[in-house]
DNA sequence: GGCTGACGGTTCGAATTTGAACAACCCTGC
DNA sequence: GCAGGGTTGTTCAAATTCGAACCGTCAGCC
């Protein structure tokens, strides 16, 4: 193995500023969402990309890519989104094995309650804090870092 | 309230690609860390925090601070960190309720064993991504952004 | 001295997460 | 047809997380 390249100071702080942001503003997300509409963070994450597909519905294994959690964590949220009557499940009429999630009204109008505190509070705590160009090259550098790791960790 | 202001194009690149970088980043870190030296992420940092300080101990509520856990959650990992013969507790001498975290040098030795793969993947999945420039900004604005929410949050 | 309020760390129960194991199923090539 | 290999979603046990409650202690103040 090649001699270690430590993090020279510039690097440090662009890492250490990463990891605490993103701590940070994960938490908060959370804290927010969970006091004002009584939804998790992974579960406002479904319903947003539910909402965004075609039918407000979508394959389990499609809702698992790219997101935040394992297969079985997205089960596990989907099964609490549907006992309370946010989310139903659908079966693949061309494959058995296959399972939608439909966002029901209820989980639709839900969404729409919370989306303005939710967008405030991404505001506050990331997006207004930042210059243009900081957030262009956060769009532009985290971007193709999610890429990359997507492609090459499945 | 006010009328709710959406995110635009790229106001929502940036923020989409932070919440996927965030979690695909902490996830293949704390995947190359177990599997290379059976430490958890949040294990990693409290050894990290422990030895830059000053004796290779910090008090428990400073190692909390800042860090991505709650106090609970120090406790635990502070626990199994014990377990593991890497940490043991001391207690204050000026303060009965005042508990030290120290740094063992088997703790020292495994953290000095873990740092280079770590480190190789810190780079890997992200600061090698980065141009000289996005570097720069992800520094400024996320350090930024962490600032503002240590002030605002406890 | 004794009261009051804040602090430091742990304990507790409940919720969530993960990877591995599993069962059922699809498809391809023979 | 039908064996083999890869998919799909769930189940399971174990580990981790959090917040709230808690106990002992400190500091200021009368």
């Amino acid at each position: 193995m090649a001699e270690t390249r430590w993090l020279d100071e510039h690097e440090m702080r662009a890492w250490s500023g990463f990891l605490a942001a993103s701590a940070l503003v994960n938490r908060r997300l959370d804290q927010q969402l969970k006091d004002d509409s009584g939804l998790s963070h992974p579960q406002y994450e479904v319903l947003v990309r539910l909402s965004a597909a075609p039918g407000g519905e979508l394959r389990m294994t499609e809702l698992a890519n790219g997101l935040i959690n394992s297969k079985s964590g997205l089960t596990y949220q989907v099964t609490q989104l549907e006992k309370a009557g946010l989310v139903r499940r659908r079966s693949c009429p061309s494959d058995v094995r296959g399972v939608f999630a439909v966002l029901t009204e209820a989980g639709r109008a839900r969404l729409e309650e919370a989306a303005p505190g939710h967008v405030a509070m991404v505001r506050e705590a990331l997006i207004d804090v930042l210059t243009p160009a900081q957030l262009e090259a956060l769009a532009d550098g985290l971007g193709e870092v999610s890429r990359r790791l997507r492609e090459h960790g499945g």
